[in-house]
DNA sequence: AGCGCCGATACCGTTGAAGTAACCGGGGTC
DNA sequence: GACCCCGGTTACTTCAACGGTATCGGCGCT
């Protein structure tokens, strides 16, 4: 309560390490909506998060495609997004309770990711290295 | 046991209609791999199938790409090719222990679909009626 | 001889998602 | 007056997935 203009609990910083850039999806055999869908939903779970706030840990994702994915997600009422007269000038995107009903699903992906994926890349190494 | 020559127990016949061709993947918002490896998984969640087997239920999926997702999903460990060196030709596509384990987060997919995908739609279909 | 079955493969075209680079307006700051 | 920040947008290009059509090889059937 101290640094929030607008009464608005701020959560804490992404960590701009959140996602494992050898993860991508390539290996990561899920995919909820577009590519990017997942991790935004993941990033905005603690609360509201303005557009630079979502580029720290998706720094891989150009603005284009953010911006693309966002709009997406709001025309399918995964989130809202809520634009501040202010300035300079503030966005916040906030997941709707359909976009909460999705953090389970990707929780359930998550956990299978971390016990099963090895294996899946395992089988996928060998299968290279038989028939190069 | 009536007309099983190899011995294995030959699941009931798929359903050609086992797949709604309204709700591809479009409106879907999850995949599993590739954009054919969910709807294989069930096929073959019952037992072994044959190559034209697949294809009843599948024939939105040509020959080609129906090809290489099966072979996409054996380099990952997911399923396993058994040629019979028969005439005609017979070929088995079995799930693997690490094919099977992804059932769960398939079920829970179509869980969520069940009860938010309308939700989805609704604000999809609202949100072009808008803004034209 | 000709046709069909099974399980593919080859060749080629289309599509759409993703990426690159540049730019915008409007106010604040130096 | 020059520059920066925020939250994007626009135009252009790239690339892999997807799809369509044609064909194959070996055998059996008629």
């Amino acid at each position: 309560m101290t640094d929030s203009p607008s009464g608005t609990r701020r959560p804490a910083p992404l960590d701009p390490d959140m996602f494992d850039p050898l993860c991508p999806s390539s290996a990561m055999p899920f995919r909820v909506g577009d590519k990017w869908t997942g991790m935004v939903i993941r990033c905005l779970e603690d609360g509201p998060r303005r557009f630079t706030e979502l580029r720290a840990p998706l720094r891989a994702v150009t603005p284009k495609v953010l911006s693309e994915t966002l709009r997406a997600m709001e025309r399918d009422g995964l989130l809202t997004r809520t634009s501040y007269d202010e300035n300079p000038p503030r966005v916040e995107y906030t997941l709707t309770p359909l976009g909460r009903s999705l953090l389970p699903l990707l929780d359930a992906a998550r956990t299978w990711s971390r016990t099963h994926l090895p294996l899946l890349l395992a089988a996928r190494t060998a299968h290279e290295q038989e028939a190069p």
